[in-house]
RNA sequence: AGCCCGUUGGUGAAGUGGCUUAACACACUGCGUUCUCAGCGCAGCAUUUUCACGGGUUCGAACCCCGUACGGGUUACCA
């Protein structure tokens, strides 16, 4: 059977960074088999839903260069993906479902509801439907649908007994019968529960390997339930542990950098997003971390994804992504970075501002990183602190560094890096200073801050008029 | 409250009974890089035999068993 496996998220459009991991997960199980991988769009609540969320989690995963061989926009024999248009399928089987008595009609208001909660709580026990719908006779559900009376219809679990839930990275897994709530299959808005349109289009479309969240484990018994009602094939499951943030609690949408978008915004390259987000809870046979989309495919292993949560470290993300932005060649580089410089570039050569760029290529732990860098090189005035201006009086020598490099570059003709480093020798000949007493009185003289790049190429992209007035 | 799962340094983790005096990576710290540096190089970093804690099994345990604690998940006409 070839392997199949699906992202199914809700159309909300966001994408937490653990969506995104559990995707690439699915993506990655799915590839390894040389199989498909689908997207399919769980909009069942429909007050969730986001206009053109379709297409966001098409560019996100393009952007991760993760490949849907079926889903809306690409459909393949087994649409609609898109649950909203499928609900008669949905009815279809729950109808079998109560035909077969596995399943029941449930006419209960909200308020009747209500009161049973209320009761369970009094009693500090989970609330469980105590199934009184089921007992209806077949009289009275026909008159209450002749009625229109609003109705949903319910899975019946078995009251004695356990059910077993096999999964790759958790083993086997007891769930005693007994607390399993006789679950929502249909709404009454005709729409299906997540968990019922889930067993139905995991099966429908061929799903070989569920891969989710491991808040969906325990669930997985009502699932397996419905499988066996059906007498359907289970699919083989992978929950995979959580994501926390650094805080350790469980990443949320409020929390800007756990969302992809937000971290691709700030710079952050889809490649190493990918790479960081494998390693969170996976691990390779071989030593070894960083990988490339083809590597991954090779080398992944389900079974050796962990059964503990990890948590959410933007500073080895950071690590990653500095590690390939220096991969990038120059043109890709200033390609990448050049929508991060907000200064008004307006009046500088292309080339003096490529050059600029391209002495942070391998500083840059992401891309909004490049304006506080480059801040130095476009404001007209400098000021030098108070403690800087006592170290420049600080040694006898100083005055005559500057000043002798000051008159050795007004002599310069050609104003380029090399040419300048070379003055810089030729000072320190002509002085005796050298070491920081060279180098610092004139960095602070031209940049009034202590740190920058290499001071030739500091000069020379601070240009010669400002330069040579700064030194004065 | 019931049920399920987890617990190896600040973080990701390797390790599944002797090869572990617990890899590797991030972070951190120190040193070097004839100036600075978020870059690069090197070193240090679980030290009351230590893998949450306490017992047990075993010649031998981070690895097996039991209990405790802590953390998370779940118990919706949300997914």
């Amino acid at each position: 059977m070839k392997t199949r496996t699906r992202f199914a998220p809700s159309p909300t459009g966001f994408m937490h960074i653990g969506n995104l991991r559990t995707a690439i997960f699915e993506y990655l199980v799915a590839k390894h088999d040389n199989g498909d991988f689908l997207l399919r769009i769980e909009d069942t609540d429909q007050t969730r839903k986001v206009d053109g969320a379709i297409d966001f989690i098409y560019d996100t995963l393009k952007l991760c260069n993760i490949e849907i061989d079926e889903g809306p926009n690409n459909e393949g024999e087994y649409g609609p993906y898109v649950q909203s248009e499928r609900l008669d399928i949905y009815k279809k089987y729950a109808l079998e479902l109560v035909e077969k008595g596995h399943a029941y009609y449930c006419f209960c208001t909200e308020n009747e509801l209500e009161e049973m909660r209320e009761k369970a709580n009094l009693r500090h026990k989970p609330f469980l439907y105590d199934g009184r719908c089921s007992k209806l006779s077949k009289e009275k559900i026909e008159e209450n649908l002749k009625n229109g009376v609003p109705y949903v219809i319910r899975q019946k679990m078995p009251k004695v007994g356990e059910t077993i839930v096999e999964d790759v990275i958790y083993g086997k897994i007891k769930i005693d019968n007994s607390i399993l709530d006789d679950q929502i299959l249909l709404k009454s808005d005709g729409f299906p529960t997540y968990n019922f349109a889930n067993v139905i289009d995991d099966h429908l479309m061929a799903i070989t390997h569920v891969i989710r969240g491991k808040e969906y484990l325990d669930q997985s018994a009502k699932y397996n339930l419905l499988y066996e009602a059906f007498g359907w094939e289970k699919p083989t499951y992978i929950h995979v542990p959580m994501v926390l943030g650094s805080d350790g609690n469980k990443l949320s949408k409020r929390n800007g950098d756990a969302s992809f978008m937000d971290l691709y915004n700030e710079g952050f390259l889809p490649k190493a997003i990918v790479n960081y987000l494998v390693l969170l809870g996976w691990s390779p046979e071989e030593n070894k971390e960083v990988f490339t989309m083809d590597e991954l495919i090779k080398a992944f292993n389900p079974k050796r994804i962990g059964k503990s949560s990890s948590t959410y470290d933007i500073k080895k993300l950071e690590w990653f992504n500095q590690k390939y932005i220096k991969e990038l060649n120059d043109e890709e580089y200033l390609a990448f970075i050049k929508p991060y410089l907000t200064y008004d570039i307006s009046g500088k050569s292309n080339e003096w501002v490529d050059k600029l760029l391209l002495i942070y290529k391998d500083h840059l732990s992401y891309g909004k990183q490049i304006d506080e860098m480059v801040k130095i090189f476009f404001e007209d005035s400098i000021s030098i602190s108070k403690e800087n201006e006592e170290f420049l009086k600080s040694d006898e020598n100083i005055p005559i560094v500057i000043k002798t490099y000051h008159d050795e570059l007004e002599k310069l003709n050609n104003w380029d890096v090399d040419a300048i480093a070379e003055v810089i020798n030729i000072v320190k000949e002509k002085t005796g200073v050298k070491g920081k007493l060279l180098y610092m009185p004139i960095r602070i003289k031209i940049s009034g801050v202590e740190h920058g790049p290499e001071l030739p190429d500091e000069i020379y992209l601070i240009g010669r008029e400002k330069v040579l007035d700064r030194l004065k």
